[in-house]
DNA sequence: CCCAAACACTTTCAAATGAAAATATTTCAT
DNA sequence: ATGAAATATTTTCATTTGAAAGTGTTTGGG
């Protein structure tokens, strides 16, 4: 005798429509920068750096949500190629300070048309006041995934 | 001089507000459902051929945004567990079916209402309303990433 | 002050990934 | 019918990834 199976519909499921459309908007990120010399990881380096300044690895980690190891290699990377620069602040030794080089930030400036323009076009298909109603809900989205709604155990725990 | 840098705001750059978003929700399933002993790709392909039914290698890469290296290994894996099982349809043996058996058919019953628990979970930050906006527009907005909106030139080629 | 715990980053290492090549089947033009 | 191109999957291989261990720094309790 068959379980019955409650309502699911893969279509109107949350997460699947954001993973899909996340992956898309990442797959066609790398074909059109590809050219450029920059990944999508490195152009989201630069683009929190421009956008907050000089910041620790943990706080480039955390906005572009790439995990710490990864982090440390990638800005070894562009440090060789001298887009960015480590410091240790005297401050908190145990931090390291990522700034934006010269060469970094022309980068940026060569980048960021195109980029805008990249997000013009595929947000085309939005009249404004859609585009703004989605930039809002996935704003509060995240805001709400981050202000750690999965540790409602953690709450009750502490 | 200091070239002037077209205006940009990271906290309302389409890309980036849905990465953020996707990242959070793909970490906070593995979290939730680690201990169910299903990864997230395995989760992804259970649905969609719950969802679709036994289908393609092909099919269920392009239904899970999975490449198809990956599922091709995925798929062993789940095969080697009895929770899928391949068939080269006479029809056209070029193609691999793939289909649910009766241990996948089951960890999808045990994981559904556990899934769709998580989902309510996550979306109760939004009215109804709200919920039903954001699905219509990812929805849209994935149709309009896949309907080609990147070949505007193969179009004109053509 | 001192030492244990917490923190921030880096390194190591095993597993996961994707591009390109390899394999097999089907389609299509001649 | 036949061979070349297209399609679908798998395999290979080099790269990327992230968890866990390792290193060094700071904090906080005794």
């Amino acid at each position: 005798m068959a379980m019955e199976m409650p309502e699911f519909h893969l279509e109107r499921f949350l997460p699947y429509l954001v993973h899909r459309v996340g992956s898309h908007l990442a797959e066609g990120f790398e074909e059109q920068f590809a050219e450029a010399g920059v990944s999508l990881p490195e152009w989201r380096v630069l683009a929190v750096l421009f956008e907050y300044g000089p910041q620790t690895m943990g706080d480039i980690a955390r906005r572009t949500s790439i995990n710490a190891s990864t982090m440390t290699r990638l800005i070894g990377q562009m440090e060789k190629r001298n887009l960015v620069e480590r410091a240790r602040p005297a401050a908190n030794q145990r931090t390291v300070n990522v700034l934006l080089l010269e060469s970094g930030n022309r980068a940026v400036a060569t980048l960021l048309p195109k980029v805008l323009d990249y997000e013009k076009k595929l947000s085309a298909c939005f009249s404004g006041a859609e585009l703004e109603t989605f930039k809002i809900l996935l704003t509060k989205f995240f805001n709400t995934l981050t202000s750690d709604a999965s540790s409602e155990d953690e709450r009750l725990a502490s």
